[in-house]
DNA sequence: TGGACTGGTTCATTATTCGAACCACTGGTA
DNA sequence: TACCAGTGGTTCGAATAATGAACCAGTCCA
């Protein structure tokens, strides 16, 4: 593994909840020496992309960070492609929607937008990042990606978050094939006991699947026609979105989602 | 010079001018060696901070960033938190109002805001990153940062980037001492011939300088009067920016900014 | 056909990273 | 007071990983 990775590797250890790591938790969270560590770190911060905190001497997160997703997002507008698409997903189902992106062997939540049309609402983290076997839209992803990113998964185990997670590889296999024919994933109960939720892979130019988007109901609003009645508009908003990022469908779902096909509004490519 | 800064560098050079760079262009613009580059480039596309075009083979930033800003917008929000500061302090001059934070001997753009109202407006790049010397929220801030932050900018030279560029440490210092004693600072036709702004220094927990936030005109519209009519809401604007992100005003300015006092809002600790 | 561009790869050399052991500091406690 | 268990940070010989000249392969154009 080369010194970038391992840095980066640092980087990724942050999170909601662990927002502020020590010298000392990083050789806990890592096994790697101390020495190391404190000179990537070190020359993480000097970079800006992590700074220290002057008291606790704990490093968390940069302004670094701030300036590269602002030229990411001025230059290949992930987030402003998504947002519009999302929201009137979001209008139409009357439900949260939620769209994701795959890193690695999980889901990084990009942009979430709730109608707020009911007194109960679905919540939703968007600093959290999503596991594969336990959403929706980590099994539309799954459904879609290559063998390789499963045999991943199961090799990290599949662990409980609510009480209806998969947690055995013969059922997340099942509900792969299923979600293959269909084109479209559901999960009930997986990663939060009141919600039930559906989703459909977004794909980039060489048909790779690159994330997900996904609609959330709380489990006490579910039965079967308002399921139906979903299918349509997370479609339609799935293939919109992968046509606006520049992506194409693989050819297994050109006619399951035939159609979503007449009413999406090509755009041209985000260059 | 470490791998990881080299690596950082890489990414560095992309901005809203030059979104996607080849291999080529990389060995222009940087000098090392096309193989190094090679690994180096595979290597944080491999780890998502970029990916590459399919077809023209280009690098870009990628997805791993958005997910680093949007855990530290959840554990840190420095942008939402300014957001609507800035916003107000850009609808209340009606000119562009931008906030940055220190990163090493730079500046990097969180948020501008620009009300539009007159018919010539100030440019500006958020991801582009501002000199010290050069820009009235750099001279904020180093009128408040240790003596070291100058001597490195010192150090680093005084590049000229407009006419009115300060290009000797002597008028450095003495500006400095000025912003000082008013705790606002001011420069015109410094970064940028048509444009004369105002700064003020933002503080974290321990007092010390973070950032700036400011306020841009064009030099065709400004006289004395207007300059003096943003001082209290630059002042207010800085204010509650600090507050509002847990900082503490240095002793030497508790008493220059007692104005702005009375109308901040106090807001809770972000935690 | 050759030349001038792309991006990408190889492998011997060399410089960089590595890590056990070390220091310095703080707070708790026999 | 002395000692221990924590912090974070530093050193330097050994081992590993980065390096870069030369190479391949493809594309475009004259």
């Amino acid at each position: 593994m080369g010194t970038i990775t391992k840095a980066i590797e640092l980087l990724e250890l942050f999170s909601r909840a662990r927002p502020e790591i020590g010298l000392g938790e990083f050789v806990r969270l890592t096994g790697r020496d101390k020495a190391t560590l404190h000179r990537h770190l070190t020359e993480l911060a000097q970079n800006g992309l992590l700074e220290q905190c002057h008291d606790t001497r704990a490093y968390r997160l940069g302004p670094a960070i701030l300036r590269l997703s602002a030229v990411r997002e001025a230059t290949h507008p992930f987030r402003a492609v998504i947002r519009p698409i999302v929201s009137q997903l979001a209008e139409e189902a009357g439900e949260l929607a939620h769209a994701s992106l795959l890193q690695g062997p999980m889901l990084t939540p990009v942009f979430h937008a709730d109608p707020k049309r009911h007194g109960t609402q679905v919540h939703f983290d968007e600093a959290e990042m999503l596991p594969l076997h336990a959403t929706s839209s980590g099994l539309a992803v799954l459904a879609y990606a290559p063998q390789s990113l499963l045999d991943e998964v199961l090799a990290t185990g599949l662990p409980p978050m609510a009480t209806g997670t998969i947690t055995d590889a013969a059922t997340l296999r099942h509900l792969i094939d299923t979600t293959r024919r269909t084109g479209i994933s559901q999960l009930s109960k997986a990663f939060d006991d009141e919600v039930t939720s559906q989703g459909a892979p977004l794909f980039g130019p060489n048909a790779e699947v690159i994330g997900a988007i996904s609609v959330a109901v709380p489990t006490s609003r579910v039965d079967a026609d308002k399921l139906d009645a979903l299918l349509p508009p997370l479609r339609r908003a799935a293939l919109a979105a992968t046509n606006s990022l520049g992506g194409t469908l693989p050819h297994m779902l050109t006619g399951l989602w035939a159609d979503a096909q007449d009413t999406h509004q090509p755009q041209s490519r985000t260059a």
